[in-house]
DNA sequence: AAGTTCGTGGGAGAAAGTGGGAAATCGTGG
DNA sequence: CCACGATTTCCCACTTTCTCCCACGAACTT
């Protein structure tokens, strides 16, 4: 189970930290970085990238819009990347051009994966949902005692 | 069952006393610390989180902008750290910061949670929401005879 | 008064993170 | 097809931070 918010500078020739913490938890030194939904980038491990990228590509076909839409927007731009003996993956530019990666970055390990955020993007993303995430825990109040 | 308000300095370590009664009260020397809702951190004994985290990630998708939300904001930031031979534990830096620690903190035993605080924030808390408790003191009063 | 528990501080070694040089590769233009 | 510049890759060295451990002082107990 990864987790864990960090904070990393990624240098001028746009590498980035992996945690420690989620570098050992991944197999081998390979990962599969790609765009997320939100203006971020998703890291997956091998394996899960699998399954995930299977599962979207099972049933798609290149005749239907929605399909199409996801081929081109989450499975190509997905490119294996190898971590370097530091630790420090080098983010392609076109990935840290859509993320809008400058040099503070913020890393999330989210269950199976890792999410990437330029620092100033994420800190108005949380100010952006803010009211919703405090309903949100209004809701889940009710179902969850503790 | 957990109680108590403490004040403690966080050391220029970023470590933080885990008061006494608490420590005897959880089984193993393991915590997980996370973002509170409010501007804290909480902490719960391992089968506790356990328990809060599997109920919500239970059916979460990294496809529905909610279960994101929940994700990066609650459990995300999460993280397992290790009580050490003194009863301090280590404050990672992204979650100090997010809780604003700077030196005094308070620490509150909740039923089968912590919360710390910055002391400075607490105060400035109490101060807030003081007709706010006033008012839900009348609230219950309706249903609690005492 | 001595022993015990509790909280505080600090040192040494290990691990993590940072930066930069040099060779190799890639892309461009002549 | 070659030459050049820019970018990438690989490696090494340095610095900072973390972790683990121990030692001390205060307060409370017996």
């Amino acid at each position: 189970m990864i987790s864990g918010e960090y904070r990393y500078a990624m240098d001028d020739k746009g590498r980035l930290m992996v945690p420690a913490p989620i570098r050992r938890s991944i197999a081998g030194n390979l990962i599969v970085l790609t765009r997320g939904i939100d203006r971020c980038l998703w890291l997956f491990p091998p394996e899960e990238w699998k399954e995930v990228s299977t599962k979207l590509v099972g049933s798609s076909s290149l005749f239907l819009a929605r399909d199409r839409m996801i081929q081109r927007r989450f499975l190509a731009p997905a490119q294996e990347i190898e971590i370097d003996r530091s630790g420090r993956i080098a983010i392609p530019p076109t990935l840290r051009h859509y993320a809008g990666l400058h040099k503070d970055c913020i890393v999330l390990g989210i269950n199976s994966y890792v999410e990437v955020w330029d620092e100033e993007t994420y800190r108005a993303y949380e100010l952006e949902t803010d009211d919703q995430y405090k309903e949100a825990a209004e809701e889940i109040g009710g179902s969850i005692t503790l």
